[in-house]
DNA sequence: TCTGGGGTCCTAGGACCC
DNA sequence: TCTGGGGTCCTAGGACCC
């Protein structure tokens, strides 16, 4: 059996953690720029609040209630999702977690017999929430799919289920994948969803259950439909990850502030994401070996609806894979030059390194230069300082200090577990 | 007026090779 | 006028996730 550990409303909860006072109170948190809404409390749910729905449009509703509205503060989400993971890997062992994003975990529970299960779920959220003040919710079935099903509908009946749901009998499985509808079903998107519907009259996901596999293969993706459906019939088809995560593909990107119309000024910004992109390229002992640039345009064209706006994108492949933050600047600013175009304003840029390999590829290079290992030192102690210390505090000239194009984020709380200055007090 | 920032996997089709 | 068959590698693009 496998279950999925899911935190509840994880940011508004962090957020709630270390201000009691928004307990039983709508709260929002917002994405980077303050551009639409991402998470959301119970509360926030109830009056209607939409999920990732640009926040100007709920501005009205939160106002009218007096919602409590917080730009989104990684450093602490961060900090606390590894917290409610390490319980996870006390409780279980490291090797039968797999953490799947910054609030869930698959766990694998085929060392339990299946009547310690509901106990063991119990015990599980009862840890989390007592070590962490995070509250989780707890679905256990047969494979990941029906897990995430089951999860889901324990969080939607939270009274009657206590945020626990285990589906370990072919009724209870049958019973709620007819309650869940298909576009519920993890895999399935907008695309697929309507698709289904429309074309089939799939509503549900007892029904999807039932396609024969070549249906999926044609119309689901291949063989990942395949394997939804698979694991939709119990039978897992997609096993727990291994760990170590090693990305293949690292992208910083972001959106400006205002929009930005000098070539200056966009050299600054994607110098400063090609850092930030290097510095997780090096958390992961890797290196690039090919690096794009990409830059959105604003368009003026108001009849549109949003998120117009060409996408000039080009890439070098460097002569050797490197993870040196003034290596990757270098191409990067090339970039810039090729893509600028005078005149023109830009809303949003990003960096992609990409072609990772491991870091001692580069050691068997024999035109690399003789200095790498003091390169090497200077990028950690850079990674070590900034990491402890204010954001950025050592950065490279081209990063730049005028920073027009930086998101806004007016609403931020304290980094209260990651900064010394910013830390929690107790009076 | 204002709509995030990461990622993954898969397929089709073109280029190229023998 | 006729124009193979099999394979690999790469890229673009589509779909999905949180």
């Amino acid at each position: 059996m496998k279950a999925i550990v899911d935190c509840n409303n994880f940011y508004c909860s962090c957020e709630r953690l270390f201000q009691p006072v928004y307990e039983h109170k709508p709260v929002v948190v917002l994405s980077n720029n303050d551009g639409c809404i991402i998470s959301r409390s119970d509360e926030a749910k109830e009056l209607g609040v939409e999920m990732a729905g640009p926040f100007f449009m709920a501005k009205d509703l939160v106002k009218k209630h007096e919602m409590q509205v917080f730009s989104s503060n990684y450093h602490l989400y961060g900090d606390l999702s590894w917290r409610v993971m390490e319980t996870l890997r006390i409780l279980l062992g490291k090797n039968n977690v797999e953490v799947y994003s910054v609030d869930e975990a698959f766990l694998n529970l085929d060392n339990f017999s299946a009547e310690e299960l509901p106990s063991l779920a119990e015990n599980i959220k009862q840890t989390v929430e007592k070590w962490t003040g995070i509250k989780v919710s707890v679905g256990v079935a047969p494979t990941k799919v029906l897990a995430k099903l089951a999860n889901r509908l324990a969080k939607k009946n939270k009274h009657k289920t206590g945020c626990i749901a285990l589906l370990d009998t072919e009724d209870k499985i049958v019973d709620a994948l007819r309650q869940t509808a298909v576009e519920d079903v993890w895999g399935i998107g907008r695309r697929y969803a309507d698709k289904l519907k429309e074309r089939w009259c799939i509503y549900d996901a007892l029904q999807l259950r039932n396609v024969n596999e070549d249906f999926a293969k044609t119309h689901l993706g291949g063989v990942t439909g395949v394997r939804l459906v698979r694991e939709l019939k119990g039978v897992p088809a997609k096993e727990m990850e291994d760990e170590l995560v090693t990305k293949k593909m690292i992208a910083t990107t972001r959106m400006f502030g205002d929009p930005v119309g000098s070539l200056s000024e966009i050299k600054e910004a994607v110098a400063t994401y090609t850092a930030r992109a290097a510095e997780k390229l090096r958390r992961q002992f890797g290196a690039a070996s090919v690096i794009s640039v990409f830059v959105v345009t604003k368009e003026e064209n108001h009849a549109v609806s949003f998120n117009r706006g060409a996408t000039h994108s080009n890439y070098i492949i460097l002569p050797y894979a490197t993870s040196f933050t003034n290596e990757l600047i270098k191409p990067a600013m090339t970039l810039v030059d090729n893509l600028f175009k005078e005149g023109v304003l830009y809303k949003k840029a990003g960096v992609m390194l990409s072609g990772i390999v491991p870091d001692q590829s580069i050691q068997g290079n024999l035109f690399l230069p003789a200095n790498k290992n003091n390169e090497r030192k200077l990028m950690d102690m850079i990674d070590n300082i900034n990491f402890s210390q204010r954001n950025d505090m050592l950065k490279f000239a081209s990063s730049g200090t005028t920073r027009n194009w930086k998101m806004r984020q007016d609403l931020r709380s304290p980094r209260y577990t990651t900064r010394w200055n910013e830390l929690f007090e107790v009076h």
